[in-house]
RNA sequence: GCGCCCGUAGCUCAGGGGAUAGAGCAAGGGACUUCUAAUCCCUGUGUCGCAGGUUCGAUUCCUGCCGGGCGCACCA
């Protein structure tokens, strides 16, 4: 298959399409040879089977064809691998197994285009255009701005953060969003804790409120405005003061997110703050929308939205019997305007203490006029940090650290985002301390970010040996032939295809698990194969696979949002 | 009580309607005159929580149960 391989498409995906369609076709022959009844057209799917033993791809609608053709299957996987056409991705063998699978192993040219590809493309192999530039907004993190940010935010900024890379790389028009709680409640509330902070710097008596953020940052904070500016606000009746003081708080918050998750690798499209929001009367607008559609009533005093007949399992409160909206007013308001944005797919990624308010939510775009399956949530799950064998408590008045900034500094970006996306999101995940922090062999990260340093090393002598890099399309890869090297090509033309499976599935996870395979199949392939000082023209193929390795390493190091060293 | 997540090897977890269920760590034994040993190779382990159901075939899908975690505000 010359030059077949179209760039915009998983080339495992073309490999797979065209042992389906020929499949397929060698049913439509069979049954016009007589050799099959089929009464209906069976879906052929082709699968790679676990055991390589098992060939390249496999296909088992013999089996399930056993009914209507009253016959045993194997037999049945006989006719159509009788009648399968020639035309197409190379064949070398192909065999019927077990009760009836049929097994092709596929000869290897296909693979050295694949390298030629990746020569050809270099950074952007793994890219597609599987998404057709289909609009998705992902929107993750969206902390309060009245403290730090912590683990489970950490986690959520790495999921969500190369979420969006594997969506953009599969050819989605792809967006990050974060949304600033900068209104409400909690922030008057932060004003007040800033406020009492900055009486006290001053020697004043004051009571700390109750409910209160009682965090030293809080003091920091105060610390810092008061040597800007402490006399004007001083000044100033306590409404006002409390007021700016919120304001300068939340900026300074806001500016500090901004800050950590830049170095974490994490750069937003969108800072979307609930007060311009508010500030445009978008809240009262969604709830004069719901009641023009009758879906409020008034109760207690309060307005309610009938969000059970959307499916959620109890109506919710609009408007507080004080006449203030409940936060989830606005967040209506954001959702429906995500929609007039034009976005097609709305993702959310929610903490563990969100759940309940996946259906309220789905019910408020729906009430919209938004289609409700166009919002997907995923809930990060909790955290669990674990030094020493056991848990840290995660205790703030014991110390003990919680904080995103802390565990970057300890950690690192690399490791910390790594160890993040080796789970799926939806499952609790204990973060060893202890392992992100070795410099060897138990950690993964080094041992993927060895393998390209490994990769650079070999480059870099070729070069001060004075071996040239072949031309990737003149050079002979029919040398290639060990079954290292056969597996290692493998998985280079997996790439595309496992991240548009990743990014269908939201799973950004796969490819930490992609990475650890790529990796280990580079180091058995490096202990069993010498590039340098083989035969030239075995060198000359090696070298063009070793580099097809470091550009896929790369690749996936950067969607994972890690650097990739040239040297370790 | 209701809802969500989880239950797979000693530990942490992948996987997933098919043919013998995987990885890392941990344990033991080997491999560096060579392109980085931060590596590789070999060795053992499973009632895939339990019970039903659907299916030619279930660890995977469905239902129920048990166990663990987390939610269930006119807080956000």
């Amino acid at each position: 298959m010359k030059e077949r391989l179209e760039r915009g498409k998983a080339v495992t995906r073309q490999i797979r399409e065209d042992l389906r369609r020929r499949v397929e076709e060698a049913l439509r022959c069979a049954a016009a040879a007589g050799d099959l009844k089929l009464p209906l057209f069976p879906t052929v799917t082709i699968e790679v089977p676990r055991e390589k033993d098992h060939g390249d791809y496999a296909t088992a609608v013999a089996l399930g064809m056993a009914r209507t053709e009253k016959r045993a299957p194997r037999e049945i996987a006989e006719k159509i691998v009788r009648h399968l056409p020639k035309d197409g991705v190379g064949i070398s063998r192909i065999e019927i197994a077990g009760p009836g699978f049929i097994n092709f192993f596929l000869a290897h040219d296909w693979l050295h285009d694949v390298l030629r590809l990746v020569q050809a493309m270099g950074s952007a192999y793994g890219q597609t255009e599987h998404g057709a530039g289909k609009k998705v907004q992902v929107e993750f993190v969206s902390a309060n701005p009245t403290g730090p940010l912590n683990v489970v935010n950490a986690r959520a900024a790495a999921v969500g953060d190369t979420l969006v890379r594997i969506l953009a790389a599969s050819g989605y028009d792809a967006h990050r969003e974060f949304y600033i709680n900068d209104a409400g409640n909690q922030v008057a509330r932060f004003g007040l804790s800033v406020e009492a902070r900055l009486r006290e710097l001053v020697g004043q008596k004051v009571q700390f409120p109750a409910d209160g953020y009682p965090g030293e940052y809080v003091r920091d904070l105060a610390r810092k405005v008061l040597e800007r500016d402490g006399e004007v606000l001083l000044g100033l009746n306590q409404e006002e003061r409390v007021r700016r003081l919120a304001e300068f708080g939340v900026r300074e918050m806001v500016k500090d997110q901004k800050a950590l998750l830049a170095r974490y690798g994490v750069e937003y499209e969108v800072w979307f703050s609930e007060k311009s929001l508010r500030d445009e009367g978008a809240a009262e607008k969604v709830v004069e929308v719901l009641q023009g559609r009758g879906y409020t009533y008034e109760k207690d005093g309060a307005v309610w939205f009938k969000s059970t007949i959307f499916g959620d399992d109890k109506d919710r409160v609009l408007v507080k019997s004080n006449g203030e909206f409940t936060y989830l007013v606005p967040d209506i308001a954001y959702h429906w305007n995500k929609y007039d944005r034009g976005f097609e797919t709305v993702i959310d990624l929610l903490g563990p203490d969100h759940h309940g308010y996946i259906d309220r939510l789905r019910a408020a775009v729906e009430a919209g006029g938004y289609d409700p399956r166009s919002l997907e949530v995923i809930i990060v799950q909790m955290v669990r940090l674990i030094r020493g064998g056991r848990p840290v408590r995660i205790s703030k008045r014991a110390g003990e650290f919680v904080t995103m900034e802390e565990l970057l500094d300890e950690v690192g970006k690399d490791a910390a985002r790594f160890f993040f996306l080796m789970r799926s999101a939806d499952s609790h995940l204990d973060f060893d301390l202890d392992l992100a922090r070795v410099q060897g062999n138990e950690n993964p990260v080094y041992y993927v970010q060895y393998a390209h340093a490994r990769i650079c090393s070999i480059l870099q002598e070729a070069e001060k040996r004075g071996v040239a890099f072949p031309d990737p399309a003149e050079v002979d890869l029919t040398p290639l032939a060990t079954p290292e090297e056969v597996e290692l090509m493998k998985k280079i033309a997996a790439l595309p295809e496992e991240i548009i499976e990743a990014a269908e599935a939201r799973e950004p996870h796969r490819l930490t698990v992609y990475a650890r395979d790529l990796a280990t199949l580079f180091h058995s392939f490096y202990t069993e194969c010498r590039v340098l000082g083989a035969e030239p023209g075995l060198t000359a193929a090696r070298l063009v696979l070793v580099d097809c390795t470091r550009i896929v390493l790369r690749n996936v190091l950067e969607l994972l949002g890690i650097s990739a060293p040239e040297r370790m």
